[in-house]
DNA sequence: TCTCACAACTCCGCTC
DNA sequence: GAGCGGAGTTGTGAGA
C-alpha cells in the first residue's frame, strides 16, 4: 500500500529465488539418481560418498584432524593406526 | 581377482557425481547473488529468506494434514476417498 | 609437553556423555514399548506416530507465522507489538 | 463416537509417549551441554564427537570399511593410507 | 561465535 | 530371512 513498486520487487526477487531452488533440486536427483545407479553396479554407496568427500579435502586439512584425533585417543589409552 | 574394483566404471561415477555437485554449486552461488542483489535494493535478506521458507513449507504442512486425516479415515474403517 | 592432552579431563567427558547417551537410549527403549503395547491394544502404530507428530509440529507452525507477521511488521517500520 | 473408550485409551498413549519424548529431549540438552562445556575447557567438539563414535563401533567393522575404502582409492590411484 | 537449515547416516517396518 | 524403502536422528556447513 505505502509503496506498490516494493511488491513487486519483492515477487521478482521471490520467484527468481524459487526457480533457482527448483533447479539446485533437479540436481540434487540427479546426484541421487547416479549414487543409486553405481550401487546397482555393486558398489557401495556409503565408501562412495567418502570417496568423493575425501578427494574434496585438503590433504593437510584432512591430516591435521587425524592427528588431533589420535592425540584423544592416546590420551583415552586407545592405541592410534585405529583410522578415521 | 584380476581387478577386484572396476576402476574405470569408479571413476566415471566418480567424476558424473562431481561434475554434478560441480552444477550444484553455481546454482547456490547463483542464489546468493540474487540475495545479495535483493539487499541492495533495500530488502532485508533475513524476512526474505523466511518468505521464500514459509512458502516451501506450508504445501507441505497442506499435505500432511489430508495425510492424517486420510489416516484418521482408515483407522474408522472408512478408506479414503469416500467423502462426506 | 608433558601432557598434549588432558587425558583425565577427557576421559571424564567422555564419560559423562556415554552416560547420557545410554539414559537416552533406555527411555527410546520405552518409547518403542509403548508403541508396542498400543499397537497390542489395537491401534496403528503408524496413525499413532502421526497424531504425536502432528501435535508437536502445530505449535511451532503457529510461532512461525507469528515470526514472518512481527518481520513484516518490522519492514514496514511497526515494532511488533504494536497491536491491530 | 462409535468407542468412547478408545478416545480414552489413544489419549493415555499418546500422552504416556510425549511424556516420554519431553524426558528424552532433557537428555539430549544435558548431552549438548557436556559438549559445550568440553569446548570451553579447549577440547575439538567435533573430534570429541567422533572419539565417543568410534568407540561405539566394533574393530572389525570399521576396520572392514576401511578396506573397501582403500581398494576404491587404490582403483582411483589415490593412495591408501589416507585415513577415514 | 552462534544459530539454523541442509544433507548423511541409522534404524525400523515391510515385502518378496 | 533378507533386501528395500522411509522416517527419525545426528552431524555438518553456511549465514547472521
Amino acid at each position: 500500500m505505502s509503496d506498490p513498486v516494493a511488491g513487486d520487487q519483492l515477487r521478482a526477487f521471490v520467484e527468481r529465488i524459487e526457480r533457482l531452488e527448483e533447479e539446485k533440486k533437479v540436481i540434487s536427483d540427479d546426484i541421487k539418481d547416479v549414487y543409486a545407479e553405481a550401487k546397482g553396479n555393486g558398489f557401495d554407496v556409503k565408501i562412495l560418498r567418502k570417496v568423493v568427500s575425501l578427494r574434496k579435502k585438503q590433504p593437510h586439512e584432512r591430516e591435521e584432524e587425524e592427528a588431533i584425533l589420535d592425540l584423544y585417543l592416546q590420551a583415552l589409552g586407545m592405541g592410534p593406526g585405529v583410522g578415521m
